[in-house]
RNA sequence: UGGGGCGUCGUCCAAUGGCAGGACAGAGGCCUUUGGAGCCUCUAAUGGUGGUUCGAAUCCACCCGCCUCAGCCA
């Protein structure tokens, strides 16, 4: 990950890091960190905090841990450590030997509780959970103070002993900070370190049957790590003084933590709690469905890790709330794509087309680029022959204004082939449909050009039927049909928000026969119509596409505009 | 209702007391063997009211609006 910033203006966070570094507040060090806890699957809001934390570590030749921040066990689970390494690599971050776990330190953490309750900071409590939140307050109102508050160290020795060798059911008793049960910030209000959880841990097995909460273990491990900016969300704003607060009792490094605010983007759902509901509901088929917005949906949707870094990096950091455009996304895609993709002909929905005049048998090779932003990606033979598939798209019987592509007696280009005519169009006699175009060609024009200097207005793409190789290809569209999938009105579900046509399969396409050895993952633009990946579910008899997005398409906004 | 945070083109981000700029989106045009790509032009913003100042998006005061916090989740 080395893409360089082209803009000259620093963000908030790196002109404080300048500032760190000219007052060399840290030896001239930078630290940074990406702490995901184990228990989802990683998506694009997360690549944002990735690539902050691992481009600054970069920028300021410093250093960059990934630590799980694995704290609750009911929810943690390996599959989700291998899913996350997987994601974070494909992204292109490297924290070399740098990967820690927040249960490593677990040990530590348990000593730093016993000195905070030797030194009269800490306390067990066995309110119920109920009980100590009635006894938190409100937001303008004071707390009431627990009666167990004021035991003796002995005691609190004793009995956080006694909770760690499980000699207490769960939910009996917690270990407590002893802080401030007046303080306006609700997260000072004597919170919680410590609570019983009889279940194993994912890397420390059944040593434990007590954990610390999140609270207890963030900050102090990135202190241990010698974090020197722990970047991290918006909402853990009001929790900065209580992590200073731990760090201020036990004596140690000193991280500066800064906040910055998470990423939305319309028509996306970026908040795991909900995201969860997506699979479980089964509206997609899992999470690295291509129209997840996870970092596994969206690299199976055929996404490049330089594109979503590049929107990354495009999209800023600051504090005020965002949404960005998905645009802005397809935007960095597509012009990535561009310049990578090899272009290709395949015909999503085919249209018959007999050329009259074309002798029967004969099979010609035609020379066509691979990619014209690309000189070294070469050219390749593509078959032509006398039946061919057009897109249906592209034959219009009484076409509008503005439509310049096949009609009858209308001439168009077939890329580097030949100009066609339309000369007569059969219909099923029941039905009516279009089944088949006849057209006649001219040999004069062998490459796509016309030596009598004529013009066509289109060209288009298409296959020879005997050559092409069926496919199955997949569409995608967004998932929900709000740009906000969270804005309902009363009493409505935002699941109801999700686009029941966010998929369209298609099957028997027709493929350029040069696609046949195509490997799942592989790129390419299929000319006109958008960029395409192989899916997994590919087969060595059928290769199925993902279509990952769409070209710019102004005969598409033409018909749109058209309809309003 | 108390605390914390945030308000700049439609969207995202700049401008740190000195001509409000870029990107995406949108509109128009050029070019084109992809209605792709590329190129050009245009549209479009400082939440409000006072104050300080030669000069305010920027500093001060007040107001308004939005987000967020009352898990033994992270």
């Amino acid at each position: 990950m080395d893409d360089t910033k082209a803009s000259s203006s620093k963000d908030f966070i790196r002109t404080i890091i300048d500032e760190d570094i000219r007052t060399n507040k840290w030896g001239g060090k930078v630290v940074t960190r990406f702490p995901p806890e184990p228990n989802a699957y990683l998506h694009i809001g997360h690549a944002k905090s990735i690539c902050l934390n691992y481009g600054i570590s970069q920028e300021y030749n410093g250093v960059f841990h990934l630590r799980f921040d694995d704290t609750n066990p009911c929810k943690e689970e390996e599959e989700f450590v291998e899913s996350m390494i997987e994601d974070i690599r494909w992204l292109g971050a490297d924290w070399g030997d740098n990967l820690f776990y927040a249960s490593d330190y677990y040990d530590q953490l348990y000593e730093w509780a016993i000195k905070l309750i030797k030194d009269g900071k800490a306390y067990v409590c066995d309110l119920t959970s109920d009980q100590i939140s009635e006894y938190r307050g409100k937001w303008n109102e004071p707390g009431k103070e627990s009666p167990y508050r004021n035991r003796s160290v002995e005691e609190n020795l004793d009995l956080f002993e006694r909770m760690k060798n499980g000699e207490f059911d769960e939910g009996s008793h917690v270990l407590r900070a002893k802080i401030d049960m007046a303080a306006s910030n609700m997260n000072m209000r004597d919170p919680v370190m410590y609570r019983i959880l009889k279940v194993s841990h994912h890397r420390t097995g059944d040593k434990w049957c007590i954990y610390p909460t999140y609270d207890f273990t963030h900050g102090q491990s990135d202190s241990i790590e010698k974090i020197t900016h722990s970047l991290c969300t918006l909402e853990f704003e009001d929790h900065r003084p209580l992590y200073d607060w731990y760090i201020e009792q036990l004596g140690i490094h000193h991280t500066q933590q800064i906040e910055f605010a998470r990423l939305n983007i319309t028509y996306m759902v970026l908040s795991k709690r909900k995201l969860v509901q997506v699979v479980e509901n089964n509206y997609v088929s899992g999470w690295d469905d291509p129209r997840m917005p996870t970092i596994t949906g969206l690299r199976r949707r055929g996404y490049t890790p330089e594109s979503i870094r590049d929107f990354c990096s495009r999209i800023g950091m600051a504090k005020s709330d965002n949404t960005v455009e998905i645009e802005l996304l397809e935007h960095c895609l597509r012009e990535d794509l561009n310049k990578r993709a090899n272009r290709v002909m395949s015909v999503l929905k085919p249209l018959k087309v007999v050329i009259e005049n074309y002798p029967d048998g004969k099979t010609e090779e035609l020379d066509a680029i691979n990619n014209p932003e690309d000189e070294s990606a070469g050219t390749r033979k593509v078959p032509f022959s006398k039946v061919l598939y057009i897109e249906q798209d592209d034959f219009m019987e009484d076409p509008p204004k503005k439509f310049f592509r096949l009609a009858p007696g209308r001439e168009v280009r077939l890329r580097y082939a030949y100009f066609i005519k339309c000369v007569d169009v059969v219909k099923d006699e029941q039905t009516g449909e279009i089944i088949e175009l006849r057209c006649t060609y001219d040999p004069e024009t062998r490459g796509g050009n016309a030596p009598d200097g004529r013009k066509v207005k289109t060209t288009m793409h298409w296959v020879s039927a005997e050559h092409a190789i069926e496919a199955d290809v997949r569409l995608y569209d967004r998932l929900f049909t709000n740009a906000n999938p969270l804005d309902v009105d009363e009493g409505e579900n935002w699941l109801d928000n999700i686009n029941p046509d966010s998929l369209t399969v298609l099957e028997s396409c027709r493929i350029e026969p040069s696609l046949k050895n195509a490997k799942p993952q592989d790129r390419f633009q299929f000319e006109r119509l958008g960029y395409f990946c192989v899916d997994k579910d590919s087969t060595s008899d059928k290769l199925v596409f993902n279509r990952t997005v769409t070209l710019r398409d102004e005969w598409a906004k033409i018909q749109k505009s058209r309809k309003k």
